[in-house]
DNA sequence: GTCTATACCATGATAGAC
DNA sequence: GTCTATCATGGTATAGAC
């Protein structure tokens, strides 16, 4: 990555690079089944670059995870941040990023990346999964300290909550094969959120 | 299952026969490392059984994977519901869900199957894991459900959050490698639910 | 930069003796 | 029920020509 001096392509290009094009089958091969499931060949077909382009532009399987995956979190980050950095009030745009629409059934793909042996057992993809989270947190943390009467540890402690029911609506929706699950658990923190509680 | 007639062991049991000792390899490795990564050699390792008696007792890997799944879900289960249905207060009953001492960095046994393609390719492997978190939330429901004022939405909604909270917890101890991570998701949804809401 | 052919190895499973 | 030996497959990577 560091010593790549290629100019960088518009993502939408017309004609991708061989590069770009194996790195974007990467992405959607490791959000619909997972990275250690993803095999070169796979890779290869979807991209439809050869074997021998392959291991020209990555040495290893590893080398194209890290750039596919580094990839994939600095797109997320960058739709979280756009959410909750707009001018809305505090309120609306926590709201509108716990509510904008997820391909729920599919999963995070950065969440699923914490459940994969092939990426834990590697530092250098481990990274980009712990910086995501971690900036995430904060974006979201930001936006709670924000309210009136917040402290930092209740704005902290909320963000966490938050980001944990994303994540969590997605296992659920997975588990019992139903999008809608993942709405319910958000439904079901916005109204908590909103003062109308539950415990006496 | 259905058709093994061999009358059933303690689970302490000081001499466990070849198959609990199979199930039991295969359902700690499946928790450490996931099911697509654990190989029947490595529970025969783990287990101290060999080759031939693994290939006696179960089929394929599919048929181990099946017994020892199933056997995880029923022990998470009892878990719950104990907690979930014991004398106490409503309020107290969720609390102690809510913050029961977690492996936080070790993941849920079931909810990381949700993000094996191993599982979620076979039906047989998925049921359980579907069946798990249908009770489970029913279980949370019909906790919320004891409450003054809550109606029936309200209770399913929340019970939703308060499962999908533990299982993005999960995934955000295991990103961050924080395991108290989990307890400050908890807490902040605990905040909110003690009405000590967020948004004006 | 791209191609085809090939080597290597771990996995998942079978065979057949005891 | 358990053992050892063996096999077939497919994933990962390399070699070397073009």
């Amino acid at each position: 990555m560091a010593n790549d001096r290629r100019v960088d392509e518009p993502a939408g290009s017309a004609a991708a690079s061989s590069r770009d094009r194996l790195i974007a089958a990467a992405q959607q091969l490791y959000w619909e089944q997972g990275v250690s499931s993803t095999t070169p060949r796979q890779v290869m077909q979807v991209s439809g670059v050869g074997q021998g382009s392959l291991y020209h532009h990555f040495p290893a399987k590893h080398e194209l995870a890290q750039a596919a995956i580094a990839v994939t979190v600095a797109d997320a980050l960058a739709t979280a941040e756009g959410e909750l950095t707009s001018g809305s009030p505090a309120r609306e745009r926590l709201i509108q990023y716990l509510t904008r629409p997820r391909d729920a059934l599919a999963g995070c793909r950065v969440g699923r990346l914490t459940y994969e042996q092939y990426v834990i057992d590697d530092d250098a993809l481990n990274e980009p999964v712990r910086q995501y989270f971690r900036r995430l947190i904060a974006l979201v943390q930001d936006v709670f300290a924000e309210l009136p009467g917040m402290d930092e540890g209740g704005s902290r402690r909320r963000a966490y909550a938050a980001v944990a029911l994303i994540q969590g609506g997605y296992v659920l929706s997975r588990a019992l094969d139903e999008p809608a699950a993942l709405d319910s658990a958000v439904s079901g923190f916005v109204d908590v959120l909103n003062g109308d509680a539950g415990l006496p």
